[in-house]
DNA sequence: ATGGGACTCATACTAAAGTACTAAATTGTT
DNA sequence: AACAATTTAGTACTTTAGTATGAGTCCCAT
């Protein structure tokens, strides 16, 4: 939020050094003219595009955008979010224990945890709400 | 790949129009130079913004209906099929069971036989595959 | 009518999953 | 530094999931 902010106001600094630049440098001829037409169009477009871009998809792999606001709302913590993320990838808590580097013991805690959150009685109910909550890529 | 074409064609068009009128209609004006750079950089931003949303729209892939086909090249009969959507809807061998009216002791097999067809070591792993397959709603 | 496929059910077993605690180390915030 | 939240880990237990095997019933097609 406050990064859009920065480059806005900085658009605005760049637009009117250009106005000036329009104006003081290249007041009488006609040719100049055109071309800052043509800079500012140029400009613009790819600002937009890069607005656009920055705004739909923020990481570019995952399209499809995480509820951040539902996770906050469920109280899930970080590592709850990414067990829950690898439930949803069909592994068994042994096996997300060796891929997160920490015991099974550790898994069953956060799994216990997640599903108390999520208010899920099984590890496949907790999926189904996740999707629904959309609090899980894909 | 062609329409972008067009609509670029149709850009530089509507360019060279506005150049011209900048010429014909303002030429001797400088207030009327800001108004028509302020135009086109607005103009162009929303160009920007609306290319890259098109471009960035098409990547969702509609999952649609359920692929007929896949099911029959896995082999997964019709009562399988079944007992695979609930356990995407996160219900136990119970639960399915009491919805179904049958045993538990059907349904254990119905997804064992699940588990080989879609080579699968848990239940999770069969949703997740499922998914893959799109051999179950949503 | 015979065979094959699908559906059903059961038993006995092993393997995961999940619960209910307790508790230490870590991290971030005030 | 003090505090709360998070992450980690353990034990002991219950429940659910999954495997292996065998067997009975039904329906459909050759």
């Amino acid at each position: 939020m406050t990064r859009a902010i920065l480059i806005f106001t900085a658009l605005i600094i760049f637009l009117l050094s250009v106005f000036k630049l329009g104006h003081y440098a290249y007041f009488s001829r006609n040719i100049s003219n055109e071309l800052v037409l043509a800079i500012i169009a140029v400009v613009f477009l790819v600002i937009g595009i890069y607005l656009n871009k920055k705004s739909l998809h923020k990481k570019p792999i995952p399209p499809k955008h995480i509820n951040t606001q539902r996770i906050i709302q469920l109280g899930l913590s970080k590592r709850e979010c990414e067990v829950l993320r690898e439930i949803s990838l069909g592994l068994s808590n042994k096996e997300i224990a060796e891929k997160l580097f920490v015991s099974e013991s550790t898994i069953k805690t956060h799994v216990s945890n997640i599903l108390v959150k999520l208010d899920a009685k099984r590890r496949t109910q907790a999926i189904k709400k996740a999707r629904e909550f959309q609090i899980i890529p894909l």
